[in-house]
DNA sequence: CGTCCAGGTCTAC
DNA sequence: GGTAGACCTGGACGC
């Protein structure tokens, strides 16, 4: 092996779970955000990783072709590389993938339900951003406004202060997000002129000085070792946030493999209706009742609800 | 042209 | 603790 060949990745869970590679790709709307890009033709998901030194890499993940139950990591630009980079990559990208949840408990209550028994195929994981941070941010540019507003938002991020990739300089959207450092540079003014954030500009300003200066740990909420950690403490570590609320703060904690809170927002709420095929809306109490059942699950269960078209 | 509202949150009662 | 009202932006509507 060269250090330019794919990089393999074996897609099975931790409790030996089948794991649907394609609808990991789309199990939410950030596949969608730069610098991540889908393809849902080829269906493959090219999104940009931090080395350890040197430039950002652009990579592509994809079926192995020829090889079932794998992923091919492809680096794209520059495909030589360090071992230490190609490592990197490696776990960059099954990070992203979620591979180390577990979801063989999930999936046992999942296939008695039969509303649910589809997702044991392997759905379930959410597409994760390389850090904490970057769903964080990214987050708050989906709160109260439309989706291309979102859009608009994360791609003025990523081409004004991402970091570009190697071999993609002419291509900014293929830039690293933005680090805590790089958004802390910039004041509110910005925010609102460039990146057209509007009342949210202060946020972003208050939410980058506070990580890039050691305030709060991010990235730690995404450390094995603090599995521990109650997901209320979780969650009220996420909504003492600037701009992160109640939805904010599950949509971040499921991203987490910590998805014990239903999404409830408006896009959701009418999709429960549609997917339950019900008339009138219900209240949040009654659909958080239908999954209850689902315990620390049961955001998990009620995403892959209102979702289960996606696949199809 | 104006009004409404999108994958909400904050502040002030 | 619960609930109005304000809040940027831009696309989709109705007039």
């Amino acid at each position: 092996m060269t250090s330019g060949d794919p990089i393999e990745l074996a897609l099975r869970g931790p409790g030996g779970e089948r794991v649907d590679l394609w609808r990991t790709l789309i199990s939410h709307g950030f596949h969608d955000l730069a610098p991540m890009a889908i393809d849902e033709v080829d269906r493959s998901l090219d999104l940009t990783l931090r080395t350890p030194r040197g430039m950002p890499r652009r990579v592509r993940i994809a079926a192995a072709d020829g090889r079932r139950g794998h992923a091919r990591v492809e680096i794209l630009g520059r495909p030589a590389t360090s071992a230490a980079s190609r490592d990197a990559i490696a776990r960059g990208a099954a990070r992203v993938l979620r591979l180390d949840q577990d979801l063989s408990a999930f999936y046992a209550l999942a296939a008695g339900d039969p509303d649910l028994a589809w997702v044991t195929a392997g759905a379930g994981r959410m597409l994760r951003s390389p850090t904490v941070w970057e769903d964080v941010v990214k987050t708050l540019c989906t709160t109260n406004c439309s989706w291309s507003l979102t859009t608009t938002m994360v791609n003025a991020l990523v081409r004004e202060l991402g970091e570009p990739a190697a071999g993609f300089a002419d291509d900014p959207l293929a830039n690293a997000f933005p680090t805590p450092v790089a958004m802390a540079g910039r004041d509110e003014r910005f925010y609102r002129e460039v990146v057209r954030s509007g009342y949210r500009a202060p946020y972003f300003v208050r939410l980058a000085e506070l990580v890039a200066g050691g305030g709060v740990d991010l990235e730690a909420l995404a450390d094995a070792s603090r599995l521990d950690l109650p997901d209320g403490e979780v969650e009220a570590l996420l909504r003492s946030l600037p701009g992160i609320g109640p939805y904010a703060a599950a949509n971040v904690m499921m991203t987490l493999g910590r998805s014990s809170r239903l999404i409830l927002d408006s896009w959701s709420r009418p999709a429960y209706v549609r997917a339950a095929g019900r008339r009138k809306l219900p209240s949040d109490t009654q659909i958080e009742r239908r999954f209850r059942r689902y315990g620390n699950d049961a955001g998990l269960a009620f995403w892959l609800f209102v979702t289960k078209h996606w696949a199809t």
